[in-house]
DNA sequence: TTCAATTTGGACTAATCGGTCCAGTATTTT
DNA sequence: AAAATACTGGACCGATTAGTCCAAATTGAA
């Protein structure tokens, strides 16, 4: 036979998911994704199709990477204290001043492809989950009031950093946010 | 002298700002705004300059009347109840599924224009002021937990919608975010 | 080495974009 | 009526876009 190897897939994706996270989807020609994907534009369009069926991949990519990161903070040692962390890093931080892919794209695409939209629904889901895994772990440890329910107050939670990204975004500082961050931690107190 | 009617600046910026609200800013060509504002193309351009400014100043109006309608809100009867159905029209209807401006428009420009960044900024420090004077309006009526900070206590009305309307943009329901909207109103409550 | 498959980079297309321009048409005042 | 101004609609421009295509270079297996 002949040349198999391919470009590692995983590898390329979490490149585009970079390129997409800075520059949002309208506004990243396909030219520079592959520059950044480190490929070129020909393999790019061979392997993923379009721009758009990229996108959703990398979309997922990043939705999946999220999801696992907060599923692993429940094998922290303070629960609580990690929660505020990922808080106060969306409040100041948040993600080197890119927000939330998710976020992003919710706003961006809105109601106009609802392909795009149900990925997005999956990927906010997920983090729905992943919190849910994370305040059961809370309450394990007794860092967390036993009488919340986490399905409940995980939507809470992903709202309330959906919106501290945004707001991030627009040039709010963490001090600003920190009555919003407070308001998100009382509920789960002990 | 001559001809002086010219069409109406406010009356065409409304437009514009449905506009700009359904589609976002790069997916709306200069020409499908000229006919939603009902003008042609060419007077746009004598009137507004440019896409881009025309967009700011359909921003700014957008904002300045969001503002005026929470401020009006202040005379409500029922303080609590007028906040407890802006949180819940935010999270199902959702106006009509378009989200909010200033969120659409800061997920949309990033961190990649900081001259549009700035006027969202503006915008969303208008809300934290009218929220603030809503609150105070509940307080006088004695509606809501007078030791509360009112202008403390807006930016988590303001995170907090913000990230509703995310949230209901990628498909969430009104029942879905009713824990969110609870624990925003739970900490007014007297 | 030889052969088959992959990847590359650049040329290319058809469409669309923001923005300019202008001849023609309305509208108002003198 | 006549002159001055405002607006229209469409032609036009240069730039950019997603996507296609292909000859050449690269790579791995036989």
């Amino acid at each position: 036979m002949a040349r198999q190897l391919e470009f590692d897939r995983s590898e390329a994706l979490a490149r585009a998911v970079d390129a997409f996270w800075e520059m949002g989807y309208e506004a990243l020609p396909a030219l520079e994704i592959a520059h950044a994907m480190g490929v070129a534009k020909s393999s790019l369009y061979n392997t993923f199709g379009s721009k758009k069926n990229l996108f959703i991949e990398a979309l997922n990519h990043y939705a999946d990477d999220q999801r696992s990161k907060v599923c692993a903070g429940s094998k922290s040692e303070n629960v609580a204290l990690l929660l505020h962390q990922i808080l106060f890093e969306a409040a100041s931080d948040n993600n080197a001043g890119r927000g939330c892919l998710l976020v992003n794209t919710a706003a961006e695409f809105g109601a106009r492809d609802s392909e795009v939209r149900q990925h997005v629904k999956a990927g906010f889901d997920g983090m729905r989950d992943a919190f849910a895994t994370l305040i059961r772990a809370g309450q394990g440890a007794c860092h967390f009031n036993p009488d919340v329910d986490p399905y409940r107050y995980a939507i809470i939670l992903v709202t309330g950093i959906a919106g501290l990204r945004v707001l991030a975004k627009s040039g709010f500082s963490g001090v600003d946010l920190d009555p919003a961050i407070e308001n998100m931690m009382v509920g789960l107190a002990h």
